[in-house]
DNA sequence: CATGAATGAGTATTCATTCAT
DNA sequence: AATGAATGAATACTCATTCAT
């Protein structure tokens, strides 16, 4: 079930004018999922609201509402492109590199992603509408947490397959390292909008990198 | 003058009338607390509406206000309330049995509370209101992350002192366990209402543990 | 409690109980109505609160209630104790001193009345309520406004037989000189809650008398 | 629609939609100050509620908010444009006609302003507002009082200038008989809704104006 | 196709008045 | 007689969504 399958544009006709006139859709439609994002990265999904998205956006509310049926919808669109842009990290992490090297970077990466890229501001959103709309919740999991999940994963993998590690159900100590992550890094900025990353958390990183090679290190 | 002195001579500390009304307000108390938390549970903070909250707990909405001052004040209430049932519970844990039984222990405690009592729901509210409210999200950390951990933090020193675990730093580990359990209890819970715990958390447990123990362990 | 009560006061017969009675609740009315005028006169007949009046007369609201039916009765009250207030003064004015000498004393003792007593902000409270209770303006305008120009009358009578005024219709001229003070040393007073007498009012007052003289004078 | 006329629309100034845009939000504009103006009137500022102005007015309350930010904007908007209406009246007036011509043409000027247009009542709303909202009552004062004190000021110095009238400070003057007229005109209505115009206005006029030529005519 | 004015249902909070003890 | 908790109706203001041009 696809929830962010928002309005689709008229079959292609390839006019020069339906052209002009596909190229000036696409251009509000980017205009309207940035404003869209923007909005409920600041104000959440109850309190965004759908004119302030129109006015940011520079459209009028009856074009918005010719993109997105719903305020729903759009929020829909809007998370469905954040987590596209979370699938597209860590290609080939761990071929090469200490164990502490592969993973400080695999951390880093999605740590950038989630603070730089406003996620947190998202995630509490997409948080926020669980109880308004539950598949948004649960699509978002799959996609932004169960897919980086399986990623660190692979890396472990590698690294298994490196002689790193000895011999291990990865599934399992990629969660207990991501938790153990999460948990310093990631969890308090649910919490609080103000919340940065901490000077010290390479070391963080370092203490939960020796914490899993003390259980999976050969 | 002479109506305050009666008052204050004559009638005893607990006439029947200030017990009667003591009584009813105690139960008005209670059941728009209950109300509430329901409310605030199935719709969030901003969905909630007082005027459903004083419909359901049975009282007119000017009563709900003159026991809670504000839509903020009976949140905050509620989830104060929620948090004092769980302080309650692991009191002198951690001085008996084996490491895996002290955490397995600490660890059901928790659990039960965000399942069994519906914190997980009152979180995500808590989540949801962080971009507008920020004080009502840093306060939740406050009492519901951070005391959680040195709560564990605790727990854990008593193992050391034990000599089940050799001395380190025990917000650490204590960080580092609360995490791995989360990642898989508790983390999903936030994006799925209909997530309940998984019939092999107790072996999820016992490998947090184990990894634990691999690092801290004697 | 009120067996307590009445066993200390030691009520035989019920002359001395009722004597007592009488007396408190002559004294609760008492602080009652100071109160209500006090908090009339802050803000107003609509936003004055019944709650608040019964708080600073220390009483509670049922007791407010048993005094005075209604807020209106209560404003009614407080609004007929004002002008009982306002009839008592200028007596024997106008039998000695010059024209100047007499009006000036005649304007101190209104404009005294007016604004030591908060008179201002009761008018202004009667003219709020005048749509909602038209009795109340009326009545206030007859003994508040018309008696007083009648005073003023009677006190020209006294300088038209002294024969320091020419025989004339002394209730227009009343409502002249009245008029032309009222103009620039109350009618500011409607619109400005703090306005305050201006240090020259002497001399608007000399300017209004030779006004006066110049048409009723000999 | 064709393709040279939606480009055509897409940049025009002012197109026959924007025109009617304008034509509609004019007429709903004139609508809700005539159904304020109704409501402040009949119930002072307070009492008059949004939703029944909307009702009246034949609009939403949302669009009435379009219109007016907030309720004392609304009340600010009809206090301006009845105040804007009297302006226009006595431009120049005083240039020819005796000294009692040209005041009884002011006179009546304001008197009908007064009590044909509903000024006394949305005077009386003003005032009602005083203690809560002092602003809105010294922008009254300012815009209602002093002004056209100043305009009788003028009218006066033209007659002086004409020879009608001594040389003299037209500002006590102005007040002089601005307040000898009040005083029996306009101060009754203040606390009596149903005041009418009394017959004999014009004699009372004709006296005024003689006390005032008593002082200061040729 | 684009507009933005208009909608109406919805929300937190207040207050004069009553009622059970 | 006195209390003060409880009431319920009332109010200003907001916002996602639609519609006439």
């Amino acid at each position: 079930m696809n929830v962010a399958n928002s309005k689709q544009t008229a079959a292609p006709a390839h006019s020069g004018l339906e052209n002009y006139r596909r190229r000036v859709s696409a251009t509000k439609r980017r205009s309207i999922l940035d404003a869209a994002r923007d909005e409920f990265q600041h104000n959440g999904f109850t309190r965004a609201a759908m004119a302030e998205i129109a006015r940011k956006a520079d459209v009028s509310t009856a074009t918005l509402y010719k993109h997105f049926n719903s305020k729903e919808e759009l929020f829909s669109a809007v998370i469905t492109e954040a987590y596209e842009r979370i699938e597209e990290t860590d290609a080939n992490l761990g071929e090469q590199g200490t164990v502490e090297e592969v993973i400080t970077k695999a951390a880093n990466n999605i740590l950038s992603a989630q603070f730089d890229q406003g996620l947190n501001a998202l995630m509490r959103a997409v948080i926020a509408e669980v109880s308004g709309q539950p598949e948004i919740g649960r699509e978002f999991f799959e996609r932004g947490v169960i897919q980086r999940q399986q990623a660190v994963a692979k890396i472990l993998d590698k690294l298994v397959q490196r002689g790193l590690l000895k011999q291990h159900d990865t599934e399992i100590s990629a969660q207990e390292v991501s938790g153990m992550l999460r948990e310093s890094l990631i969890w308090p900025a649910l919490f609080d909008p103000s919340f940065r990353l901490p000077k010290d958390k390479d070391k963080l990183i370092a203490e939960a990198v020796a914490t899993l090679v003390a259980r999976y290190g050969k």
